[in-house]
DNA sequence: CCAAAGTTGATTAACTTAGTCTAGATTCCG
DNA sequence: CGGAATCTAGACTAAGTTAATCAACTTTGG
């Protein structure tokens, strides 16, 4: 139930361009500074949270990276899901990559107990990090539960 | 955040020598067959839930696999812990296998954003899971939460 | 035009996953 | 005892993932 060190080097950036945040543009090799993290691996994952829609960028003389929204409307299951792929510990329980079981015995009955047990967990896990915004996650604290109710983003109503 | 196949197979093949527990010993092939699982895969994990000491066995005749604790003695967190490694998603919050960051830059400081909200992942996980007995699996119920309680098994007190 | 900075894709070494295969050790039965 | 059934153990492999590294290219500001 690993993260990957890909997802660590990502957030940590973010908690950078967090406290960045409407200020000047941050570089890949201030943000590697701070964070001890080699520079060229952390051009791919900026990389893709720009192709993700969540960084912009600027390049040249004086270029560098921003967050595109506000720190509270985005969270951490969010950004893990487009780096690590989905929370769910297995295919035919995510929301948002829902899988088909191909061989499992119980496809076709009621209910398969791992899916019983497996949803739980998804759910439990989405329950904390899609409600964990990288305001909460910059200020270290545990999240306010309800940072996103009433205005929910649309990637995020609590899909996996 | 996956579960590999091994832990996905071998939590399947535990439902099987649950529902057989106390009655004949049940072979390699049955659960295969049952669980449409590759045989010569199977051997592998059937092997490891013997060596950590979850499953007994008998060469020979007649032969086969059985549960060494009663099914409500045995908890999903303590099987994927054997097959995949620790519930936490980050070395420095798990519980029953804790390593020191070692070039994150919080590790000195009071707290570390990431380390606080990977131990709330942790936290709900491994309470998920250490609570949900094998027998509560081979239900296909939701676990009685309090199952555990007062009788704690020696290697799951909500240890990640 | 030039230097600073981001963009992109190729490449790599080590590891993990998912599986196969072969040879050997036990056990039971007749 | 001999042989069939069954588990034990470890070598092997193909494909994929992880965690980088490197080089070439494009854009921007001055």
């Amino acid at each position: 139930m690993r993260i990957s060190k890909k997802t660590e080097y990502g957030l940590r950036a973010l908690l950078e361009l967090t406290a960045h945040y409407n200020r000047v543009l941050l570089q890949r090799r201030e943000i590697a500074r701070r964070q001890q993290i080699p520079l060229e691996y952390l051009e791919h994952i900026l990389l893709r949270l720009r192709n993700a829609g969540v960084l912009s960028s600027r390049r040249g003389v004086g270029g560098g990276y921003s967050l595109i929204k506000p720190p509270d409307r985005l969270t951490l299951g969010q950004v893990i899901r487009i780096l690590d792929g989905p929370l769910a510990p297995i295919g035919c329980v995510s929301k948002t990559a829902y899988q088909k079981c191909r061989t499992c015995p119980y496809a076709r009955r009621k209910r398969c107990p791992l899916q019983s047990a497996m949803a739980e967990v998804r759910n439990a896990v989405a329950g904390i990090l899609d409600n964990y915004t990288l305001t909460d996650f910059a200020r270290g604290a545990t999240r306010k539960r309800v940072s996103l109710r009433g205005r929910r983003s649309r990637s995020s109503r609590s899909g996996e």
